[in-house]
DNA sequence: ACGCAACTGTTATATCGTTACATATGAATC
DNA sequence: GATTCATATGTAACGATATAACAGTTGCGT
């Protein structure tokens, strides 16, 4: 389907930022379209500007977005927006960050990883084959059920290191 | 050393919590008698309540702890005790809960994994090899420099799934 | 006893997220 | 078209998590 190389669209690479944010919306589209789901204004808006760049951006930021739209006033409108994006896959929340990202991979978010830079809070989505080996053995010997693994690592991209 | 097999102490298996708690609590004590730090009442408290159970706790149920025992009234004591904790490895920060759980592994916390409960908050701490394979190997072809690794699986403990 | 660094006390505030309930809208059915 | 129900939004109030800033205290080496 897609013949772009793993890193192509890579928040610390170079790369078409057009193009990967316009297909990671495409994709939303599809999706809800595919799957009954109703892609609101303010639900397209969030989703939008997270897609702008690569940046974590936290809930009252996109709230300010949102108000500056006339599209709410209120904390719920944006939480509302976030739980939807994230439940289906479009949006992902950086738990290190308290914030958010737009989803670049499509991919379930069972097997997501982040790069994430604690100057510019940039952040890099990788796709993991599967949980840590030590996590899952450990989880099957106690009978724990996971039900979903957060992977993230905290660090410096290229640019903030090198601006330091 | 210590010739337990790895989940010994696993917050999710039957264990001696007396022993767990002791060994971690010594271990600690070693620790800042060994590098010159102070293990304050204020920390030391801290500390025992998150040794008791391998329940997470928030900062303000710990605050709550500390103002019962006059250690202290406001938000900032707490904090700065978990600040000292975690920097030395003798607590952790579970992102995914904004809470905090004792370490009772002494592993350097670049390797240090969790189990979350989502009914009963309990945390069983698991030591990695190595970061997932998949991310260290992005990190590198961007220059991405990893500080920390979060991994963090949320689900269901055996005793919580039979409740349920 | 002195001086410095580390620690603590206190006030205020920033940041992140939820509850609860009222209202509106979309879309299937009568 | 009117009815109905599920889904989505509007709004006020609040709860939970965390930090800033600055003053005061304590431990400890000299």
């Amino acid at each position: 389907m897609n013949h772009a190389s793993a890193f192509d669209m890579d928040a610390f690479r170079p790369h078409d930022h057009g193009r990967c944010r316009r297909a990671a919306r495409a994709a939303a589209e599809r999706e809800c379209q595919a799957r009954g789901l109703r892609l609101t204004p303010a639900r397209a808006f969030v989703l939008d500007a997270l897609l702008e760049s690569h940046r974590a951006m936290t809930a009252y930021e996109l709230l300010d977005r949102l108000r500056e739209a006339g599209l709410g006033k209120q904390p719920p409108i944006v939480y509302r927006a976030l739980d939807f994006l994230v439940a289906n896959g479009f949006a992902h929340r950086v738990e290190r960050l308290g914030a958010f990202v737009g989803c670049v991979h499509g991919a379930d978010d069972h097997r997501a990883a982040f790069l994430v830079c604690r100057s510019c809070r940039q952040v890099a989505e990788a796709v993991l084959e599967a949980p840590p080996a030590a996590l899952t053995a450990q989880a099957e010997a106690t009978g724990f059920a996971v039900e979903r693994v957060t992977v993230e690592a905290e660090g410096l991209c290229e640019r903030c290191r090198a601006d330091a």
